[in-house]
DNA sequence: TTCCAGGCAATAC
DNA sequence: GTATTGCATGGA
């Protein structure tokens, strides 16, 4: 079996679409390991220890990340969560009470913290109008700031929904590896990666863990290999699945 | 100095 | 509906 596999994974281009995109996650899961991204601050988040119900504060915290990240280097992220957090600020009823420059403040080392505080703000009214009720994507996408990737982050990291989250570093490895062309959207290249891991992962529970660790693994993965042109020097992937 | 980062909204055709 | 632009800090 194992010598099948191989067989193929030595010539990529007799894979199907789907069946190289799972395959794909294996490696990149069996070289990187669990990535465990949300949430991250609070509770101290164990790799490979999936929890499917988490806290409100959890939950928001996961959506603050989010919008936090947009554009903008994760490590800028956690300085701003920790600020945050050194404000006893990370759950909506406190970020409300800080004044609008100290909120600013606290972000400014993420970018954008105009933007973003504004962007918090409308979140934090959405949610509370939510009552612990799970938001639609549709309901998402009405929220200034949440655009696709954004509601599908938070939909998949928060509220553990099988939403895969497509990025730009995505949109580079599916690109490079040929199983997409330069004008792919947005909800084409989710179907592919969501149809493709659905024809292998028939579990529900399993699937939502698969989206969680593929778009981390993807992220990880493209920080050393698609960040600089040209795109895909020394990619495993590539030189395995590349059509 | 220039380029890039775990995007999004507003605007212009 | 598609393309372009502003948003902003911090690190390589």
């Amino acid at each position: 079996m194992f010598g099948i596999i191989f067989a193929n994974l030595s010539m990529g281009s007799v894979l199907s679409k789907e069946l190289k995109i799972y395959e794909m996650y294996k490696l990149l899961y069996e070289t990187y390991g669990p990535q465990g991204w949300w949430p991250f601050l609070e509770s101290g988040y164990d790799k490979g220890n999936y929890r499917f119900s988490k806290t409100s504060d959890e939950i928001f915290e996961v959506a603050l990340g989010t919008i936090l990240t947009q554009n903008t280097t994760f490590k800028s992220v956690v300085k701003s969560l920790q600020n945050l957090k050194a404000l006893d600020a990370l759950n909506p009823a406190s970020i409300k009470e800080l004044s609008l420059e100290s909120l600013k403040l606290a972000i400014k080392p993420s970018g954008y913290y105009n933007q973003k505080a504004k962007y918090i703000l409308e979140f934090i009214s959405f949610y509370e109008s939510l009552e612990g009720s799970v938001p639609s994507r549709d309901e998402l996408l009405s929220v200034l700031g949440i655009g696709e990737e954004s509601a599908d982050s938070i939909l998949l990291y928060g509220y553990n929904q099988s939403e895969f989250e497509i990025d730009a570093y995505t949109k580079r490895v599916l690109l490079e590896l040929g199983l997409i062309d330069e004008r792919a959207k947005y909800k084409e290249m989710k179907e592919l990666m969501q149809k493709s891991l659905e024809e292998f992962i028939k579990d529900e529970k399993q699937r939502v863990i698969v989206f969680q660790e593929y778009h981390a693994l993807i992220v990880n993965h493209s920080k050393d290999f698609y960040s600089k042109k040209p795109y895909g020097v020394g990619c495993m992937l590539k030189e395995r699945f590349s059509c």
